[in-house]
DNA sequence: TTGAAAGCGCTACCAG
DNA sequence: CTGGTAGCGCTTTCAA
């Protein structure tokens, strides 16, 4: 380990401070004397890409005598130039550490180079993943990304025509934005792909098989022989949760376990205000199957203030397998989806057809899995 | 929308030849064969915003029977416009469902009206919250938001300076650009603000003051009066590593414990490995101090592993209260980083930057809190 | 091979 | 008030 900076200082107030760092910025000034304006002079080449702004492509020309177009070519590839004339352009482009301005290549080209998500939240490590998964793909294709909360925006809808101006393709999850605005979206033309959403006419889709492994859960949980129990969430405000409400009940089918449902959203208060009240009902269930792992540790939280022992007085089980779901005791049962998986593949799908690879509409289905810990009680 | 008077369908002709700075380019004229592009006979003006493209600011011009000066004028309130000619316009606006194209308004205007992010990685909750505060703050203020992992990417730099190129400032987080870079970065004049980073000339800096925190921390902890304690982290690896680390062992000072360092990576499979190692050899530590949650979290699981009861046989600390610490059993002594401000005063700084409202680099300095709960050991 | 010039869509300055 | 027009920086014909 190396010397600690002596950095040990008194604990500044809380919130800002402005101190400048004292080294003001006018180290600039002194130029090369010769150079000057350098007044145009018939051979004219100055070739000072003017004062603070970056050089353009007419300075880079201008310095290597040549023409603009000829830069382009010798930067893009795009038609053949002579070596010769290549090398010094380069050479040039090099000294004056030109780039080429985004906004005029993207107008020109007539493309941003930018796909758009737009998502509800990112406080659950859920669409985290997802948006990480799919900055890393389209990166890969050559594709940035920009990003979109609805969380607390008073006008999704507007936010997401706005981003789609701004963008070749976009990628809409789970209800961020309404039925109307994705069709006006879809019909102007920009590709678009679903996430945990139906599918609209026009648009790819990708989504999770919720379905299957909600059945497998419920077959899994039907094995333990429970006499009630009670989903936790709502079907009507969340396709997701609906398909695994349904799975569930399916799962259980012909077991003699009865299953009722009671709707809850999608957080940790919520679950551990929902679990209470039921925990603490008539009829109290031996089995909490809950729509998302945040309801499922609020659920854990209020077993065991009513002093229940999660896995042997009540069983609780959860989905999406986020990090709190392992390290909780006891840990979750509960189902894993491919969110990364999610969010990549939405990067290639857009690419496709944003690139005109493809024209008819893809739907994806991926698959979660199960993963059984001990929450949901003992496995003999 | 109101049924429209079918208006006098034929738009006055606007004086001028018919066809204002002459698309005197012989290409327009063959277009598809069967859709007879625009027929210019004299009175020609369709309107018809071409085939699949979008309506421009000429389409609506033409159609109103205005210059797209007007057009411009009466959509952005940048001059006063008759009362009767906004009306027209607008009329026509939303006949056509004309959107400003947002390349070609950024390359008049010279701006992005986006901010970059660039971060090393969305997994865990830490960057996540951040990038969602920016993403709030930012967009309230009018600005997009381009993000940029550096996860696994082969050259951060080269991407960095690339996403500079599209935005009007930039947020960098921890060490994921190279110093070299950050000075080219700010060099070239585009506002920057780091974070977590120490700060450098001429950029904006906001971080949290782990130091106090820590210190606090270190105080608390020396109070339970442990024999022998262990640093998880790598202070050199870190900025916010090391700070936590001076501070920590400022804290302790002058208690009878005795504080040691072990490098670890910050994720959690470092920490079980690194902890395994720590509490299988000599001299086994009573207290382990994690550099942040995800090491605590792999510490207790190696903890129990060996079977050690955390918070009696040996105490455990982490640093950011991740979802998972409060719900890790025991739960984690901790602290918390106001991670969402941090990112939506990057924000708000960088604003100041951007709209020049500001030009002296300013330096912010959070506070976190210390969370006290059960790891650490019994409170008497 | 190369340069000149026409856009790409919009803003803003300059005359009327 | 309003229209014409010169850019903004780059790509891409069209000729030479």
């Amino acid at each position: 380990m190396k010397a600690l900076p002596d950095d040990d200082a008194v604990p500044r107030q809380a919130s800002s401070s402005g101190q400048g760092t004292g080294s003001s910025t006018g180290q600039e000034a002194a130029r090369e004397p010769g150079r000057g304006g350098t007044p145009v002079d018939g051979t004219g080449r100055s070739a000072a890409p003017a004062p603070g702004h970056p050089a353009t492509i007419y300075d880079v020309a201008r310095r290597a005598g040549v023409g603009i177009a000829t830069v382009s070519r010798a930067l893009r590839g795009s038609a053949p130039v002579a070596e010769s004339t290549r090398t010094k352009v380069l050479r040039v482009v090099e000294e004056l550490g030109y780039r080429p301005s985004y906004l005029g290549t993207s107008l020109a080209q007539q493309r941003h180079a930018a796909n758009g998500i737009v998502f509800p939240d990112l406080s659950g490590p859920y669409y985290a993943e997802v948006v990480l998964g799919h900055e890393e793909a389209a990166s890969r294709l050559g594709r940035s990304v920009l990003i979109q909360s609805t969380n607390g925006r008073p006008d999704p809808d507007a936010a997401a025509r706005d981003l789609a101006g701004r963008v070749d393709g976009l990628v809409l999850l789970g209800r961020t934005v309404g039925d109307e605005m994705v069709g006006e979206i879809v019909t102007s033309g920009l590709p678009v792909v679903l996430l945990a959403r139906p599918a609209i006419d026009g648009a790819d889709s990708l989504r999770v098989d919720n379905s299957t492994a909600a059945c497998a859960l419920g077959a899994h949980l039907s094995g333990h022989g429970f006499a009630t129990a009670r989903f936790l969430g709502s079907p009507h405000a969340s396709h997701d949760v609906a398909e695994r409400w349904a799975g569930v009940l399916q799962g259980f089918a012909g077991s003699g376990t009865r299953l009722d449902l009671t709707p809850c959203d999608l957080d940790e208060e919520s679950g551990a205000r929902v679990a209470r009240a039921v925990l603490a009902g008539p009829r109290r269930p031996d089995l909490l199957v809950c729509a998302n792992d945040e309801i499922a540790l609020g659920a854990i939280v209020a077993a065991e203030e009513a002093g229940l022992r999660v896995g042997v007085d009540v069983a609780i089980t959860g989905w999406d397998d986020i990090m709190a779901a392992r390290h909780a005791r006891p840990a979750l049962t509960t189902v894993r989806q491919p969110m990364r998986l999610l969010g990549s593949n939405a990067a290639e799908v857009l690419d496709e057809r944003i690139s005109r690879t493809r024209t008819a509409p893809r739907h994806i289905v991926l698959t979660a899995d199960l993963v059984i810990r001990s929450s949901c009680g003992s496995h003999p």
